[in-house]
DNA sequence: TATACACTTCGATAGTTGTCAAATTTTCAA
DNA sequence: TTGAAAATTTGACAACTATCGAAGTGTATA
């Protein structure tokens, strides 16, 4: 991966309200993890956070655009679900100063 | 760590020019790390990248800021060297999601 | 089919950010 | 002590961002 897309990760969880949306994407997709399909539906951690819903359509498309998360409407709802070779990537990077100790 | 100090270390990593300025110095700092004192001087690594004096002192300012990295004054030349602690809460917090994987 | 629900799009706006040129400070060396 | 080199501060500005209210779209259900 190169700076830019890496930098573009890093953009898309530095804003607080919304890397809290990824991370209750991850806690509900990681609680259901056992089940056969696991994901997230949006409409249930909307009233976890402290913006409107235009605000968290937007984050959901940076975090989509990011290659964080992926979405997928089912019927009246829109579930989330977590990519994670993303972020195994990113750990990959950020890992490699650590790898000495 | 609470979110809004998380989200502090991301964007600090959001600039793409900021992001290789860090990535430089974990580089240097890597290097130099089985001798006594690992560290990196600024100077050596100003020229590889496309922005700035004055651009790159604020990018270090917002790296310290975010706790990723400290910096002390040798002499004329400025020395970076790495928080370790810093990433490895981050890889805490982001490996969790792969936890069962 | 009419209503309500879940979400998106649009348009606007206040606030933030990245960058540079110019001026300033700090330190070393001639 | 003067000059040069390294870095910082200041001031400015264009570009970008987060957010919201209002209007719009698609879907289920009464």
């Amino acid at each position: 991966m190169d700076t830019k897309q890496l930098s573009k990760i890093f953009k898309a969880l530095s804003n607080p309200n919304r890397l809290e949306l990824y991370l209750e994407i991850v806690k509900e997709y990681e609680a259901t993890y056992e089940t056969e399909c696991s994901e997230c539906f949006i409409t249930d951690i909307i009233g976890n956070l402290k913006i409107g819903a235009p605000t968290i359509s937007h984050h959901l498309k940076e975090l989509t655009n990011a290659g964080l998360i992926e979405t997928e409407r089912k019927g009246k709802f829109l579930v989330a679900s977590v990519n994670d070779e993303t972020v195994d990537e990113v750990l990959k990077i950020l890992s490699l100063q650590s790898r000495n100790r």
